[in-house]
RNA sequence: GCCCGGAUGGCGGAAUUGGUAGACGCGUCAGACUCAAAAUCUGGUUACCGCAAGGUAGUGCAGGUUCGAUUCCUGUUCCGGGCACCA
C-alpha cells in the first residue's frame, strides 16, 4: 500500500466537511484560545506561494491548541469592501458585489485544498449588510462620544452636553480646551445650529472642513498611511492637498492611550516601534513671544526651552493665521508672491525638492521674554502647518534645517554651545555648556529645560506641552463601494440616523462614476440622496479600514441581529490570543483596531482594550525571478556566461535586453530549451548560445508576482506533492517571521519525510507492519523526546525546528525499526496539527474510529527523558579533551574525584595543578589548570 | 539623516539560559538494488594537513570580559526593513 496522498486527503477534506468537525460552540468549561489570521481582501488574481504562509502557521498553531485541550476560535472572513472591485465596475459596469462573490468563492476552494481548520459557520464579510449594520451602529457610537482628558476615557456626548447646560465649558471637567470660552447661560441662549458646531469640535468621530490627502486619479481622498511619498499605496498615483469637508475619527485623543497600550502587548519590538514613530510622542513647551507693535502673540512649540537665547529668527508655517495680520506694508508683496509659489507646488514636489531653501521675511518681529531681543519674523514651507502650533523658534546653532536657512538669506548666528558648534554643522546636543544665555550661561542644556520651563510658567507666558505627530484620521471616502455612513443632514447638521433604520444599505446605482465636485457615486442618485424637506444622505462612504477595525469581536457571535456580539460572547473568547498577518498593516488597521477597541472598552461594550494578546508577522515569500537576455541586433539569446559585455560593461543595454522568464521553464538556473522554445513561436528559430550545451539564467529576488512571471502556485504543488507536503515544507522554509525568496527545489526532502513515516506503518510487500507488542526503553525515549521538542517549538511558533523534530524521530524509529503502535499512535496525533490528512488517515488505520483532531496532544514523560548516567564532556581550560561517564545527580566533590580518576584527563593535566573544577548545568564539565 | 532588525558550510537554516558550532533538509560525492531508469536504502560532505587515528583554523571585521563567547560588552563594515522637513 502506497501513500495516496490524493485520495488520502480528498477522503477526508469531505469527511471533516461532512461532520462540520471543526465548528466551535461559545463553551465556557473549557479555556478558550483565540487563534486570527488578518482576514483578506478577495482579489481576484488568486493565491501564490506566499499567501498561505500565515495562515498554515496559525492553522498549525490552532490545531496544536484543540489538541491541548482548548476551545479554540479559528475563524476567517473577508476584508470584501474595497478600490479593486469598485475599478472593475467601473472598466466593465460588473456590480462589486458579483465580483467579490466570484473571488470569494475561487479564495474558498483554494484555502480547502490547504485543509485548514477554519469554522466557516463564522465566516464574516465586511460589505454583507447583516455585518455593516453594526459598522454603521459603531461608528454612531464614536459619533456620540467625546473623550475625556482627566478620565482620560471615551464617554457619551450627552454627558457633555449635561455639563454644558449646567456649567459651559468652565474647566474642571476632562473636555479639553477650546479658544471660545461660554457660560451655562451663554450655552443654553445658543442656537441649535451653534450647539451642534460647538459638540462637533468634541465628537470621536467629526466632520471638518480641512485639508485632505486628495487623489485625482482615484478620484477619493486618502488617510495619511495610505499616501506613501506623496503619492497613492494603491496604484501609484500623484496625491494633492485639497480642502473639503470630511469625516475624521479623533485618533489623536488616544495616542497616549495607544502608546502606553503598547507595553501590555506581545508584538515584536520592530512593531512596537513603528507605531510608536507613527504616534511620535515628543515632549516640549509652548512659548507665548510678544509680537513687536502688535497685540497679538506668537505661540511656538519646542522641544529645547533651553536654547531660548540662541533664538535668531521665527518661522511660521505659510499658511499660519498671523501672517495676514503681522505682515509690514514693506514685505507685502514679497510675502503675497512667495504665498503664490507655496500654493504652486504638490506636496510631491516638496517632498523631492525638500533640500531646496525657500521663505520670506514678514517685516515684523518677535521679542525674547528674557532678554527683550528682537527677532525677525519669517515664512517658510519647511514648517509645516499641521504640527505644533505651525511655528518655530529657530536656533542656527542647534538645528541644521534652521542653520541652513540662516546661512541661505544671512541672518547672522548666535552660537550658545561654545565648542560644540564649529560653524559649519548644527549641533543638536544637550551635553554642552550653555553661553551667551543670560541666567542660563554656565547651566549644562539638559538640565537648562526644566529651570526655563518653571520660569516660563511662572511668569505665565508658556507651559509644558506634549505633542504627537499622529493625525487624525480621514474617514471620508468619494466611492460606491463601502459602508454609506447612517448620517443626514438637516439645515447644515449632521445627525445620526435612528438605531431602527440599520443597516443603512447601500442602493443600486447605474454607473459608478464620481458625483458632482468631488462627491462619490452615491451622490449621483438623487432618490436616494434628497429626503425633501430640505433633508439629504451623506454621500460619503466609509475606508476600508472601518469594517476591518471591529471583525474580531464579530466572529465570537457572528449570527447575532441584536448586538454586534453579546457581551457575554466577547468576554468568553475575549481579546485574540494569537494574530497572524503582514507587517504591511503596522500603523493603518492595527492602530484603528486598537482605536475602536478602546472606544468600545470605555463606553462598556466590551471587557478588554487591547485587541490583539500577542502578533505574530509573517515574512514576506519573495519571488526568485529568472531571466534571459536577448540581443537586440537578431534573434539571438545568450546564456549569462556567454554575454559579450558584462551586465555592468558600457553600452550593455543598447546591445541586449533583459527579459523576465516563466520560472516553470526553468531548473534552477538551467532553462528548459524544449519547453521554452514551445511556448512562443517566437522563440522556437531563435538562436541560443550555450555554456557546456545549457543555457544559465540570472537569478533576482523580487517581489511575487504575475508580471514577474515568478509565481508558484500552491495548487500545482498540491496537486504534485499533497497538501500535508506543501504544508509541511512552508513552515519548513525558515522562521515565520523572516522574509525569504521561494525556492521550490527543497520540497522533495519533507515528501521524502513522510514517504518514510509512511512506511512505519505499511510495507510494499508484507502490507500493515504495525504491532500493539510493548515499546523498548529506546523507542519510548525517541518519541518523548519528540513530544517535548515538538510541544515547545509549537508552542512558540518555532514551527521550522518543529518539524525537524519530527524528521528527526522518523529517521530515528526507521533505524530502531520500531513499529510499535504505543510509539506511533501518539506521533500521529502531534503530526496531525502539521500534516492532518496523512495522521488522520494512519491514525484510523490504527484502529480508531474517532478523529485524531479530537484527540489529546501526549505528555512527555520524564522518566524516558532523564538518564541516571550521562556522558560528560571534560575539557581543560576551554579546550574539549574527552568524555567521562557519570551519575547525573552528582555534587563538586563527585566530579573531582570521578574527573581526577580518568585516565586521559590524568595524562592530561600531568603534573599541572589543578585549580578549579566546574560542573555547568549538567551539561560539561570543565578543569581549570 | 534618524530608528529597528540581521550577518553561521555550496544553499535554506539549527544551537531555548554563555557550555561538544553546523541539528534537519537541499545539493553533491561514493556505494547497494536494477538490463537500465525512477523510487528506495547505506555512507561521506566547514576548510586545511593526514591512509587513518588525529591535529589546526573557523559563526562579517577589530578588540574586550570569561576557565569557556554564534550567544555578553565596545568599535566598525555590509545587507534588509521602517520613518523622513514633526521643531
Amino acid at each position: 500500500m502506497e501513500y495516496d496522498y490524493r485520495a488520502i486527503e480528498k477522503k477526508w477534506q469531505g469527511a471533516w466537511k461532512a461532520d462540520d468537525i471543526y465548528k466551535v460552540e461559545n463553551e465556557t468549561f473549557k479555556p478558550k484560545c483565540y487563534v486570527l489570521d488578518m482576514f483578506p481582501y478577495p482579489s481576484g488574481a488568486g493565491l501564490h506561494v506566499g499567501h498561505p504562509l500565515g495562515y498554515i502557521a496559525s492553522d498549525i498553531y490552532a490545531r496544536y491548541k484543540r489538541l491541548k485541550g482548548f476551545n479554540v476560535l479559528h475563524p476567517m472572513g473577508y476584508d470584501s469592501f474595497g478600490l479593486p472591485a469598485e475599478q472593475y465596475a467601473l472598466e466593465t459596469g460588473q456590480h462589486p458585489a458579483v465580483t467579490t462573490q466570484k473571488n470569494i468563492d475561487t479564495f474558498r476552494q483554494q484555502l480547502e485544498n490547504i485543509g485548514f481548520s477554519f469554522d466557516w459557520s463564522r465566516e464574516v464579510r465586511t460589505s454583507d449588510p447583516h455585518y455593516y449594520k453594526w459598522t454603521q451602529w459603531i461608528f454612531l457610537q464614536i459619533f456620540n462620544s467625546w473623550y475625556d482628558h482627566q478620565q482620560k476615557k471615551a464617554r457619551p456626548i450627552s454627558e457633555l452636553i449635561d455639563n454644558f447646560s449646567s456649567q459651559g465649558n468652565g474647566i474642571g471637567f476632562g473636555q479639553k480646551e477650546i479658544d471660545n470660552k461660554f457660560t451655562a447661560e451663554a450655552w443654553n441662549s445658543f442656537s441649535e445650529k451653534e450647539k451642534q458646531d460647538i459638540l462637533m469640535r468634541f465628537r470621536l468621530a467629526y466632520s471638518a472642513y480641512g485639508e485632505v490627502n486628495w487623489c485625482e486619479a482615484l478620484g477619493t481622498v486618502l488617510a495619511n498611511d495610505e499616501v506613501i511619498n506623496g503619492v497613492s499605496e494603491r496604484g501609484g498615483h500623484p496625491v494633492v492637498k485639497k480642502k473639503m469637508r470630511q469625516w475624521y475619527m479623533r485618533i489623536t485623543d488616544y495616542a497616549e492611550r495607544l502608546l502606553l497600550g503598547l507595553e501590555q502587548v506581545d508584538f515584536s519590538e520592530a512593531m512596537k516601534e513603528m507605531q510608536r514613530n507613527w504616534i511620535g510622542r515628543s515632549e516640549g513647551a509652548e512659548i507665548d513671544f510678544e509680537i513687536a507693535d502688535h497685540s497679538k502673540k506668537l505661540k511656538v512649540y519646542t522641544t529645547r526651552p533651553d536654547t531660548i537665547f540662541g533664538v535668531d529668527f521665527m518661522v511660521l508655517a505659510p499658511e499660519h493665521e498671523l501672517v495676514d495680520h503681522i505682515t509690514s506694508d514693506h514685505q507685502r508683496k514679497a510675502v503675497e508672491e512667495y504665498l503664490d509659489y507655496v500654493k504652486s507646488r504638490s506636496d510631491r514636489e516638496r517632498m523631492a525638492e525638500i533640500k531646496q531653501i525657500t521663505g520670506c521675511f514678514t517685516g515684523a518681529y518677535a521679542v525674547n521674554p528674557f532678554d527683550g531681543k528682537k527677532i525677525p519674523i519669517w515664512i517658510a514651507e519647511y514648517v509645516l502647518a499641521g504640527y505644533g502650533t505651525g511655528a518655530i523658534m529657530a536656533v542656527p546653532c542647534g538645528d541644521q534645517r534652521d542653520l541652513l536657512f540662516a546661512k541661505h538669506f544671512d541672518i547672522s548666528i548666535t552660537n550658545i554651545i561654545g565648542d560644540h558648534y564649529d560653524g559649519n554643522e548644527a549641533n543638536p546636543t544637550k551635553e554642552a555648556v550653555l553661553s551667551n544665555s543670560d541666567f542660563l550661561t554656565g547651566v549644562k542644556m539638559a538640565g537648562a529645560i526644566g529651570v526655563v520651563n518653571d520660569k516660563l510658567e511662572e511668569l505665565g507666558i508658556g507651559k509644558r506641552k506634549v505633542n504627537y505627530k499622529m493625525r487624525d484620521a480621514g474617514f471620508s471616502r468619494q466611492r460606491y463601494w463601502g459602508e454609506p455612513f447612517p448620517i443626514f443632514y438637516k439645515n447644515g447638521m449632521a445627525f445620526p440616523l435612528d438605531e431602527a433604520d440599520l443597516p443603512l444599505e447601500l442602493p443600486h446605482v447605474e454607473n459608478y462614476k464620481p458625483g458632482p465636485d468631488g462627491q462619490g457615486p452615491l451622490a449621483n442618485i438623487n432618490d436616494w440622496v434628497n429626503l425633501g424637506e430640505g433633508v439629504s444622505r451623506e454621500t460619503n462612504t466609509m475606508p476600508g479600514y472601518a469594517g476591518s477595525s471591529w471583525y474580531f469581536l464579530r466572529y465570537a457571535d457572528p449570527d447575532n441581529s441584536k448586538e454586534f456580539a453579546s457581551r457575554q460572547a466577547t468576554d468568553y473568547w475575549n481579546q485574540v490570543d494569537v494574530y497572524v498577518g503582514g507587517t504591511e498593516h503596522a500603523v493603518g488597521h492595527l492602530l484603528y483596531s486598537r482605536m475602536w477597541t478602546k472606544v468600545l472598552y470605555d463606553l462598556g461594550y466590551i471587557g478588554f482594550d487591547e485587541p490583539f494578546k500577542k502578533l505574530v508577522n509573517q515574512g514576506m515569500i519573495q519571488g526568485s525571478s529568472r531571466f534571459l537576455y536577448r540581443s537586440k541586433k537578431d534573434n539571438a539569446f545568450y546564456s549569462l556566461n556567454k554575454l559579450e559585455i558584462g551586465e555592468t560593461g558600457e553600452g550593455f543595454s543598447d546591445h541586449y535586453s533583459k527579459l523576465h522568464v516563466d520560472v516553470s521553464y526553468v531548473d534552477g538556473v538551467t532553462l528548459d530549451l524544449n519547453a521554452f522554445k514551445k511556448a512562443r513561436a517566437e522563440y522556437a528559430d531563435a538562436t541560443f548560445h550555450l555554456e557546456d550545451g545549457n543555457y544559465i539564467c540570472a537569478v533576482e529576488v523580487e517581489k511575487m508576482s504575475k508580471s514577474k512571471y515568478n509565481t508558484v502556485n500552491p495548487n500545482e504543488l498540491i496537486e504534485k506533492y499533497g497538501a500535508d507536503t506543501f504544508r509541511m515544507y512552508e513552515m519548513f522554509l525558515g522562521p515565520i517571521e523572516q522574509s525569504k525568496p521561494w525556492d521550490t527545489k527543497g520540497i522533495e526532502g519533507v515528501f521524502r519525510f513522510l514517504k518514510k513515516l509512511w512506511r512505519l506503518f505499511f510495507d510494499e510487500n508484507k502490507g500493515k507492519i504495525w504491532t500493539d507488542e510493548k515499546a523498548s526503553n529506546a523507542e519510548l525515549k525517541v518519541l518523548h523526546r519528540a513530544i517535548r521538542k515538538i510541544g515547545d517549538d509549537t508552542e512558540r511558533f518555532s514551527f521550522n525546528t518543529g518539524v525537524s523534530a519530527f524528521m528527526v524521530c522518523v529517521n530515528e524509529l526507521t533505524e530502531l525499526k520500531c513499529h510499535k503502535e504505543e510509539v506511533l499512535e501518539p506521533l500521529l496525533i502531534m503530526l496531525s496539527a502539521y500534516a492532518p490528512h496523512i495522521a488522520e488517515e494512519l491514525y484510523h488505520q490504527l484502529g480508531n474510529t474517532t478523529s485524531v483532531i479530537k484527540a489529546s496532544f501526549p505528555k512527555a514523560d520524564n522518566q524516558y527523558l532523564v538518564e541516571t548516567e550521562k556522558e560528560y564532556p571534560v575539557s581543560i581550560n576551554g579546550k574539549m579533551r574527552t568524555t567521562l561517564t557519570m551519575p547525573l545527580n552528582m555534587t563538586q566533590g563527585d566530579v573531582e574525584s570521578q574527573v581526577l580518576s580518568n585516565e586521559i584527563v590524568k595524562k592530561w593535566i600531568e603534573d599541572k595543578p589543578v585549580k578549579k573544577i566546574i560542573y555547568v548545568k549538567g551539561k560539561m564539565v570543565n578543569i581549570v589548570v
